[in-house]
DNA sequence: TATGAATGAGGATTCATTCAT
DNA sequence: TATGAATGAATCCTCATTCAT
C-alpha cells in the first residue's frame, strides 16, 4: 500500500469520520464513504486495508488530533496546575464541540473494536498520561492533593463524555467547562486526611 | 409483547448481552446467539421483531435491571443524602462488576443506535432522574450545593464508565467507589458561592 | 456444513458440470449455477464451501462416476485381457461421449487448479491403477508384453482426450475406440524382444 | 500488431506463460505479470488488447515454436518415414520437457477459451497437418499402414501430454519417447489387413 | 410453539482497464 | 512510448429472515 497523496488520505478520514459517528458501523457502506471523499470505491483500499482499518484509522486520527492539541496547549508555559487544568478540561470539551463526529466516535469505542490493534494502546495511554501528568504536577507542587491520580485522569474526560451522550446537544459548553472543573478542583483541593470514608 | 416462556426470553437476553458485550453488532451472528441460548434460529423470531430489536431489549433490559436495583436500594428509609448518595454510587459500581458484559454494553450506547426507539428515551430518563432526585433532595436539605444536578446526575456514572473502559479490570470496585464518593462529596459540600469561575 | 439433502447436492453438481465445461471457470457466475439448478445462491454454500470447492466437486464427482462405470464393467468375468482392454477403451469413450460436460472438464484439469486437495490424488490413481492393473494382468497371462504398463495406462485415456479436443466431434465413438484398440493391442502384442529402439 | 519493442513484448509474453502455467487464468493478476515481465502494468496494454489476448498470444507463442522447430527438424532431408517420425516424437517430448510452462499451457487449452479466435484454428491445423503428412508419407511409400491417419496425428502428442499431466515429472524422456515410438510403430506397421474389428 | 434448511438482498472487495503525466 | 494511481463494474459470499414442517 503505497501512499501517494497524504491530502487525500485525510480527506477520506474526515468523511468517515462522519459517517460512522452518525450511524452504527454496519450501516456505514464504503460506497458511501468513497462519495462522500469524492473518490472511487477502490482508492479507499490503496489508503487503507478494509472496512475496519478504515475505521481505525479514523479513530486514532482522532485521538492523535485531540492529543496534538492537549500537548500543544500545554506546552505553553503556565506556573499554575490549576491553569494548566483548566486549559487541558477546556481544551478537551472544546475539541468535542468542534469535532462531534470524531469524538461520538471516540466516546463510543469499545474494547473489542481495538482488540489486538497495537496503534490502540498507545494512543489511549499518550491520553491518560497526559492528563495524569497535570494531576502529579500538582501534586508535586504541593497544590493537589489525590490519592488516585490515574482514576482521576479518566474521570476528567469521562465527565465530558456522560454529558455528551445527550443528543441533542442542548449544554453549553462553559457550562460544562465549569462544572467539570467545579467537580475537579473541589476533589484535589480536599486535603488528603479527610479523603476515603 | 406478551410471550409464552418467559423463561426463554431471558435465557436468550442473557445469551445475546454476553455475545454483544464481547463483539461489536456486526460481528454478532444470530445463529450464535441461538446457539449460545440453545433455541433454534427461528426461535429467536418469536421473542424478538430482527436483530435491532433484540440488541435493543437486551440494552433496555440491563437499564432495568440497574434502575431496579438502584430504586430497591433507596427505597429503603434513609434520612442522610450522603447515604443516599455512598449507597447509589455503590450500586452502580457493583452492578457494573456483577455484570460486566452488560456493562460494557450500556457504556457504548450510542443515540445513533437508539435513535427512533421510545423505550430509550424513558430509560435513560429513569436512570438520570434517579440520580438526580438524590442531588436535589440533598439540596433541599441544605446539605448539599450544586449549580447543575442535571450533569451532575450525569457525571456519576461517567466516572464509573470511564474507568471500566479499560480491560482486564485491575481497579478494585472499592478503590473506585471510595473515589468517586470523593469527588462528588468535594463537589456537593462547596459552598455554592465559590462555584463557576 | 451438513448435508441433509444428497439429491439437490447431486442436481448443483450437474448443472455446474455444464457450465464450468462451457466456460472458463472466471465466466461461471455463482448465480447462474444456482438458477441453472433451481436453487437459491446461499443454497451452494450449504453444499460447498466455495466456488473452487464446487469447482472441485464437479470434477471429483467425474472421475468417480468413470472409475465406478469402469470397474462395474471390468467386474464381469472375463477370462481374456484382450476384452478387458477392449472393455475398458470402449467404458472411456462412451462415458466421454454420453458426458461431453464432464469430460471436457477432466480432459482440462490443470495441476495447479487441483493442487493441495488431497481428494485429488487418490481418484486420478483410482483411474491410472484400473487401467495398469488391466496391462499387468495381460502381462502376467503372458497375452501382452509391455516394458512400461504405468506409461501405457495413461497413453489409453490420452489417446482418446486428444480427439476430443475438436469441436465439433465429427468422429464416431467406435471409429475412435478401433483406433485406440488398434494401437494398444499392436504395442502390446508385440514381443518385448522388438521393443525400445 | 507492429509494436515498437519486439524484444519488451518477448519478456511479457514469456512472464506471463511461467504465471499462466502455474496458476487458473482467473489468479494470474496483470500486476504480477507486469512486475514478472519488469514493466509498468499500462505497458501491458500497448503491447496486448487485454488479459485474454495476452493469454492467447502467449497460447499461440507456445504453438509457434513448437511447430517452428519440428518443421526445422523435418526439413532435413530424411528419405525414411520410420525416422521422420522418430524425429517428430524427440522434438515434440523435447519441447515439453524444456518449454513445461508453455507445454502446461498447450496441454490444458479448452476449445471454450479459443472459441472464436481465428489464430486458433491455424495453429492447431499446422501442427496437426505436420504430423499428419509424415503418416501420409509413410503410407505413401508403402512403410506404414494406416485407416485413420487424422487420429494417429492427434494421438502422437495425446500420448506425450498424458504423461505429463503428472506432478512432479518423474519420467526420463528417452523413455517416453521410446515408448510413444513403440505404439506409434507397432501400429503403423500393423498390415492393414488385420485393423479395424 | 419451535425449528433450521433455504433464500437472496446486500455489500465488501478485487482487479482489469484507463488516462493524465 | 511508458507508467501506475485511480477507478468502478463485477461478483463472491454472508447472514438476517422466512416458512414449511
Amino acid at each position: 500500500m503505497q501512499v501517494p497523496d497524504e491530502r487525500k488520505r485525510l480527506r477520506i478520514i474526515a468523511a468517515a469520520a462522519e459517517l460512522f459517528a452518525a450511524q452504527p458501523f454496519h450501516k456505514v457502506l464504503l460506497s458511501d464513504v468513497a462519495e462522500a471523499a469524492g473518490v472511487g470505491k477502490g482508492t479507499l483500499y490503496i489508503y487503507f486495508k478494509n472496512k475496519e482499518d478504515l475505521y481505525l484509522s479514523v479513530l486514532y486520527s482522532g485521538f492523535d488530533q485531540l492529543v496534538a492539541e492537549l500537548q500543544r496547549r500545554l506546552d505553553q508555559d503556565r506556573s499554575d496546575p490549576s491553569e494548566y487544568l483548566e486549559a487541558a478540561v477546556g481544551e478537551i470539551v472544546r475539541f468535542a464541540y468542534r469535532n462531534p463526529y470524531m469524538f461520538e466516535l471516540m466516546r463510543t469505542v469499545r474494547w473489542c473494536d481495538v482488540l489486538g490493534d497495537d496503534r490502540w494502546k498507545s494512543k489511549r495511554s499518550e491520553l491518560k498520561g497526559l492528563m495524569e501528568s497535570i494531576i502529579r504536577r500538582g501534586i508535586a507542587t504541593g497544590a493537589f492533593c489525590d490519592p488516585h491520580p490515574e482514576l482521576t485522569a479518566r474521570f476528567i474526560p469521562g465527565m465530558v463524555r456522560s454529558v455528551l451522550v445527550e443528543e441533542p446537544r442542548n449544554i453549553d459548553p462553559q457550562t460544562l467547562i465549569a462544572h467539570v472543573l467545579r467537580f475537579t478542583r473541589a476533589a484535589l483541593t480536599q486535603r488528603c486526611a479527610e479523603q476515603d470514608s
